[in-house]
DNA sequence: CATATGTCCTGAGAGC
DNA sequence: TGCTCTCAGGACATAT
């Protein structure tokens, strides 16, 4: 479930398709249910063949080709998305391939895979004005490694909604998913449950800087790998992170922060949440 | 408007 | 053993 450190990670990977031209686009013969990727084939073909890859940015958890022709090719990995620029983990689940050459007469060719075992992800081509309603039009906040404490109240501040939820949020900040979330509020001190209007300055503080130190820490691991094993970087190795997670996944553990409370798992919105009560009193 | 719930998708693992 | 069922959670659509 790539969230911010896994895309970030992604988007270093595949550094190597900078200054490249794109030159062939394909969607691997797959008799599962294909991944939505708009325009169609052949006109994403069209508009991209022959164009250069200028730069990558990372939009939240996507991750965005901006090329020559002032257009830009999002990826949305959503739950099981890779970008690869290897062998993929199998060829059943592989969705496009891009083809790639460096500038210069014979260029070294390479290949931009997308795979996604569950296919829930997307890829689109967007103009500079539909990019500019996706950064712009309200659909996203700022991005989570930019977060001070006063743009946390800002955006989350009146919400009576718990936090946990609104952490996952993306048009009140962009980038936390649900793994995340329980890492940064462990090292915040604040409960999962603890409604976002009752928020003291000082939380704010605390949630600002776990933020920042749960993110790029997990970025310097390359992002997390769970026991399914499926996230991988560009070159198709696994992340260090999963092993530094303190509370996430850990239910009936010794929370890793404390080393005395016992890590709880509850639902919310349907999704499991990890906290320790200990360190995060109600 | 804000918040809550249902939907998509595949494969791992539980339970019988 | 082999089947069926549940669950995982990104973003978006629809409901309250």
């Amino acid at each position: 479930m790539p969230e911010l450190p896994e895309v970030e990670t992604m988007c270093r990977g595949i550094a190597p398709c900078l200054g490249t031209t794109i030159r062939t686009i394909e969607r691997p013969r797959c008799h599962l249910k294909p991944i939505q990727i708009r325009p169609l084939i052949g006109t994403l073909r069209k508009k991209l063949c022959g164009a250069q890859i200028q730069s990558v940015e990372r939009l939240g958890k996507r991750v965005v080709l901006c090329t020559d022709r002032n257009t830009f090719l999002v990826f949305e990995p959503r739950m099981t998305g890779l970008l690869l620029l290897s062998d993929p983990p199998n060829a059943e689940h592989l969705r496009l391939r891009i083809g790639v050459t460096k500038s210069g007469r014979r260029g070294q060719r390479m290949d931009l895979l997308f795979w996604d075992r569950r296919g829930l992800g997307t890829v689109q081509l967007l103009n500079s004005s539909a990019y500019d309603a996706l950064r712009h039009g309200g659909k996203l906040g700022p991005d989570a490694l930019q977060m001070t404490p006063s743009l946390y109240r800002q955006q989350l501040g009146q919400s009576r909604q718990a936090i946990k939820v609104a952490l996952l949020d993306q048009k009140r900040l962009a980038g936390i998913g649900n793994l995340y979330a329980a890492e940064i509020l462990l090292l915040a001190g604040i409960h999962p449950g603890q409604k976002c209007i009752h928020l003291t300055d000082q939380d704010w503080r605390n949630l600002s800087s776990a933020t920042r130190r749960v993110l790029r820490q997990a970025i310097r691991y390359e992002g997390s790998t769970l026991s399914d094993g499926t996230y991988r970087n560009a070159l198709n190795k696994k992340g260090r992170y999963q092993n530094h997670h303190r509370v996430y996944g850990r239910e009936g553990k010794t929370c890793r922060r404390c080393r005395v409370g016992q890590v709880q798992r509850i639902v919310q919105c349907q999704r499991a949440t990890f906290y320790c009560p200990y360190c995060q009193e109600a």
